[in-house]
DNA sequence: TTTTATTTTAAATAATTGTTTAAATCAAAA
DNA sequence: TTTTGATTTAAACAATTATTTAAAATAAAA
């Protein structure tokens, strides 16, 4: 028996999927663009997925993994001060976003069709309380040196910030609508570079008391 | 010849679409559904509006009307220092989203699918950069009492702090999901009206130089 | 080579969904 | 009351779409 698969053709699917629903979503992607664009025949799909909503489960629970990942890895990195790890994680999330521009909005979009399953499959979720960056903020509030607020506001400042960009991009593109789509990339990432440091310097410069 | 209309069937039709519209999309929403919600024979939403389309065009540029006037209704108030701009922006903002809270992910989600309907209907969009809080701020800047950025990183930042909330609303949901929903929803809006000040705050903080 | 299991294909199926039709109901005007 | 036009309804239509089937092609094993 072999139980070596051959990933060619699921991934190919994959890939294409992944594109096409962050693009439009469940309920706006067809099984047949996705047949199409991973160049398989449409039967092919429900062969190695069992149908559009497994298929689309598969996507959505890396793609939230992903997010997970880049979003909160940082935060219980217990080499990092406070402050390094604000930097860092701004940093992270942006070359992240910079890689995977739909994928914020895909997630929290499908998300509250999908709250039951969030939790299930990502119990990790529910900790994020507990982290050790909300442990050394709060240590540093008992100290006087933090500006005593929910860190829940901290998270919701920072991801804000660094999501806004992606989300509107649309509108960044009208801006410079005269040059080249190439060169409009090259200002976008200049600006989101220029924005690491914004938002990184706001975020400290009001959290931490002189 | 009657020219008044008679707007009760109509209206229920546009109230029905816009929610249903709001929480799925457009690719989302099925005509069956918003006919249900709205208590009316599905061919009656033919009848007023002409296809699905129409219909959703006309709830889109609704929405986004009332995105882009709750958005940027401040920042041409030439009786309003730069400061008070922000304060009264973010202020107005958020108790916008409290009363419609899916309102931009819906937005800037079917954006991308129509950018070319947008600057059609709302040219008033590739103005912003005009826009006297903008006028202000380049002024504050020469005279060296505003840090020297790039205002489109203030509006990223501020829209993102301003916005992300309402954006992971179910999160926030999930972490008390011990109280009643009735308690949620007080804590909910204790927390945004926090993070008003929070925002404020944290923007002057930062762009305006001591 | 022959056999067996796996993968792929074309076509059919069944359900959904936006739209239309034609008749029925209702309201206002003559 | 009768007539006219607007509104509403039930049903049908046509197109789309996810899924299934059964056969063909391919690869692996005997």
């Amino acid at each position: 028996m072999n139980e070596i698969e051959n990933l060619s053709t699921e991934e190919k699917i994959k890939e294409a999927a992944r594109k096409i629903f962050l693009q439009k979503g469940f309920a706006g992607t067809k099984i047949r663009d996705i047949a199409e664009a991973a160049d398989i025949n449409i039967a092919l799909l429900n062969y190695y997925f069992r149908s559009k909503e497994k298929l689309f489960d598969a996507i959505f629970n890396e793609s939230l993994a992903e997010l997970l990942t880049a979003m909160f890895g940082i935060f219980n990195d217990t080499t990092l001060s406070f402050e390094e790890k604000i930097a860092q994680a701004v940093d992270s999330d942006i070359e992240f976003l910079k890689r995977n521009p739909l994928l914020p909005n895909f997630v929290f979009n499908e998300l509250h069709t999908n709250v039951d399953k969030l939790v299930k499959n990502f119990p990790v979720i529910l900790e994020f309380e507990n982290v050790h960056f909300v442990k050394q903020f709060q240590e540093g509030v008992d100290a006087g040196i933090y500006r005593n607020i929910h860190p829940d506001h901290i998270f919701a400042c920072m991801q804000g910030m660094v999501i806004q960009p992606f989300t509107e991009k649309c509108m960044f593109n009208l801006q410079y609508s005269t040059q080249t789509e190439a060169e409009i990339e090259l200002l976008f990432t200049e600006f989101v570079d220029d924005h690491k440091k914004i938002v990184t310097e706001m975020l400290l410069n009001y959290l931490v008391i002189r």
